[in-house]
DNA sequence: CCATTAATAGGCG
DNA sequence: CGCCTATTAATGG
């Protein structure tokens, strides 16, 4: 059975409340909402609150003048988004997609605000939080826009590598779903990985990659 | 097995 | 590079 406030504590902000205010959270959120792969979380018209992944991952979207999709951030278990909404940033061209069967929970933006208002240390960890994403986001795009197709797949490598502390990755995503995270194309993604592979630089197994110390 | 989805290859603009 | 299509690999029932 699905535990409401395990879901809630699940995120780094929430994680370290007391559980009479958790309880409070917990009142005021929908919990347990399923998606299927590939089904739509959150329009860009509807304001979808704050929403919490319980389980699954989920892609952040907008559409380009093009309508082309541009996507913006990948969620996994325990992230939140639509924080930006609570300081009024205007998301009605954002879009959220179920990646693989997703489970989220939902708190209604105005009983939010309320819960904030009695709640001053979550809306400052909220506020740090919110920032740290911004920035993320940020240099996310900068690096979609400065670097080429193959150095773009070589920074994300090198980034998980840094981030798990280990040569060998494994891809959390498939890879088409990385491409679009990454701003290419599917085809483009495996072309370039094969040319790594070929300059020796890394090794690839499947959903495995393993980077070379030389190269590092 | 068959059906579906993901990954890859090749052609082309 | 991306887009399109064909082929192959990987999954699932």
């Amino acid at each position: 059975m699905h535990d409401p406030e395990k879901c809630l504590s699940k995120v780094e902000i929430f994680k370290t409340l007391p559980h009479e205010i958790k309880e409070k959270l917990v009142a005021t959120s929908k919990h347990q909402q399923h998606y299927r792969a590939g089904s739509i979380i959150k329009s860009a018209t509807e304001d979808g609150g704050l929403i919490v992944i319980d389980q699954g991952k989920a892609k952040v979207f907008s559409l380009d003048e093009d309508g082309n999709e541009v996507v913006l951030n990948i969620l996994k278990m325990g992230e939140i988004e639509g924080e930006g909404e609570l300081f009024g940033e205007n998301k009605t061209n954002t879009w959220i997609e179920a990646l693989e069967d997703t489970a989220v929970c939902s708190i209604d933006k105005n009983k939010f605000q309320k819960f904030l208002e009695d709640n001053p240390a979550v809306t400052l960890k909220l506020l740090n939080n919110f920032g740290e994403k911004i920035v993320q986001v940020q240099r996310h795009e900068m690096l979609k826009s400065a670097f080429n197709a193959k150095e773009r797949i070589w920074e994300y490598l090198k980034d998980q590598s840094i981030e798990t502390g280990s040569k060998i990755i494994t891809l959390s995503l498939k890879k088409k779903d990385l491409a679009a995270y990454l701003g290419i194309s599917a085809e483009t993604f495996s072309r370039q990985l094969k040319i790594l592979e070929k300059e020796g630089r890394l090794k690839v197994k499947g959903r495995k990659i393993e980077l070379k110390e030389k190269s590092v």
